[in-house]
RNA sequence: GGCCCGUUCGUCUAUCGGUUAGGACACCAGGUUUUCAACCUGGUAAGAGGGGUUCGACUCCCCUACGGGCUGCCA
């Protein structure tokens, strides 16, 4: 039976328990992010722990890039990264007094046996759980040979998993099988090792993706079976693929390397997947901290949720144009690394600095950004693209190069500006629009621009000056 | 196959027996405008299907369909 009244005056302590075998999925990091808010929210300690049980598999560079990406995302961990592997021989000493207390038994059955066993019972359309003859056998019959240990778990009745997203789900104890807690080679298997770790690194509340949902019953058995206290359970949905799939490679990006790469501000999406199959009301838009504040666990859904491209660009550029300019420059450098693409020369990165303010809230990623202030970051000659090549006619070069002496003495001000600027357009017989079009042309070499006030402005009076003459001719 | 979970606008969701079923993204129309974007206003759009329970169901129960998960000496 679950304790749960006793664990809600327990400190909140929560995990992250990735196997390191590639890098950080999102949904992994959505998890991971659940995880974070809820610790934080309660004071909490949010802790990380690398299930490197399989050797095969398991990589030092997928835990390195699994790192990289919670770092990416703003998550950060308490204490020191666990590796389960290194915690083996405590595995091993917890599957020895499960034996010692007889709710363990060896089992000698090889995977051939087991096979065999699953092929009948499919064969006959029973249960497919394996029942080991060793279950019940005589210890002074053991033979000599490698053996597994095996959970003895209770053939009737049913566990019940209290969950904080699911609810109370039952599960026919028929339908689970003895699982083995120490393989062959005396290694824990992930069943064994997650709970004695949860157990010893004092986790209270398990939140963690709804693949883990019927194992949770089988990790309950191991509770009980040391008479620990069991966590909090909170299985939650899977994130999906635009097509209510899976969320796989088929579908795009799932790394969340990929979502950095592609230029997406860390806090846009930390906002979205929090979004992702949580709420709490019509709240859309929040800063981290109010989602620290606001998170909870009645507020996730029981449907996974579907990736919307769309909607979390649109999230993003909510929080572009919230961003601090420092912050944001910090982090288009990050970009630009995780891009591979060069850096900005230190010119660019000043003209960026100021062009931040009139460029970040019409930008949803970093390419965008990017592209919004190639103004300021187009080094003279400006090339023009064939747009706006088209707008430098010999009559609007006449006019750029009348505008010239009037801005050489014009005190450098949006107002100031304003003024000549809408003079000239009178002066001339155009309307503002005429004359803004070979203006954009001549500052940025293209037609779609931030406003050429705040273009003259960014690029200071000398800059200004010498990109009209150019493009005057 | 067996077991478990899920199903509200195209998408993310609100609703926790009584609402004209709300918001956001996307989309459409209009507006603003110095281009693009942004922004403002309005609009289209939903309870998978079928049975119950109830004075009354999106909400509770059952069945079906569909989707997902688990069913490993993987995690």
């Amino acid at each position: 039976m679950p304790a749960a009244l006793p664990l809600a005056t327990r400190p909140v302590v929560t995990r992250f328990a990735p196997s390191p075998t590639g890098y950080l999925h999102i949904g992994g990091a959505r998890t991971a992010l659940f995880n974070w808010l809820f610790a934080r929210g309660r004071g909490g300690k949010f802790l990380l722990r690398i299930e490197d049980t399989d050797r095969e598999r398991s990589t030092p560079e997928a835990t390195a890039a699994i790192l990289k990406g919670l770092s990416w995302l703003g998550l950060d961990w308490d204490g020191a990264v666990v590796s389960q592997f290194d915690r083996k021989d405590r595995h091993a000493e917890v599957a020895h007094q499960m034996l010692d207390r007889g709710t363990a038994y060896k089992c000698f059955s090889t995977t051939e046996d087991i096979a065999a066993f699953r092929a009948l019972a499919e064969a006959r359309g029973s249960y497919a759980v394996f029942q080991s003859p060793w279950r019940d056998a005589d210890r002074a019959r053991h033979p000599d040979l490698p053996y597994v240990i095996r959970m003895r778990a209770p053939r009737s009745g049913e566990t019940l998993i209290e969950d904080s997203v699911q609810g109370t789900v039952r599960i026919k104890n028929e339908t689970l099988d003895d699982m083995i807690c120490l393989r062959s080679d005396a290694t824990p298997t992930y069943m064994l090792a997650v709970v004695v770790d949860d157990h010893d690194m004092e986790v209270s509340h398990v939140i963690r993706g709804d693949d883990h949902l019927n194992n949770a019953a089988r990790q309950q058995m191991i509770y009980s079976a040391m008479g620990w206290q069991v966590p909090i359970w909170a299985h939650i949905p899977l994130i999906h693929g635009p097509d209510g799939k899976k969320l796989s490679k088929r579908h795009g990006a799932t790394g969340v390397d990929e979502y950095q790469a592609m230029g997406y501000p860390a806090a846009g999406m930390r906002n979205y997947l929090t979004r992702l199959g949580w709420a709490q009301g019509d709240a859309e838009i929040f800063s981290t901290a109010e989602a620290v504040a606001m998170f909870d666990l009645d507020g996730i859904g029981r449907a996974p949720a579907r990736l919307d491209f769309k909607k979390l660009e649109n999230t993003c550029g909510h929080h572009m144009a919230m961003g601090n300019d420092a912050a944001l420059l910090h982090e288009l450098a990050a970009f630009l690394v995780a891009a591979n693409r060069p850096a900005l020369t230190p010119l660019q990165q000043d003209r960026m600095a100021r062009a931040m303010y009139c460029v970040k809230d019409r930008a949803k990623t970093f390419p965008e950004l990017l592209e919004k202030a190639a103004f300021a970051l187009a080094s003279r000659p400006v090339a023009c693209d064939e747009a706006a090549a088209k707008t430098l006619d010999p009559v609007s070069r006449g006019i750029l190069k009348t505008l010239t002496p009037q801005l050489q003495n014009a005190s450098w001000t949006k107002a100031a500006l304003e003024l000549i600027l809408t003079n000239a357009a009178t002066a001339h017989d155009i309307g503002f629009g005429k004359l803004a079009s070979p203006l954009r042309a001549a500052l940025a070499g293209r037609t779609a621009t931030p406003s050429v006030y705040d273009m003259m402005l960014v690029l200071g009076r000398d800059e200004t000056m010498v990109r009209l003459t150019d493009a005057a001719g």
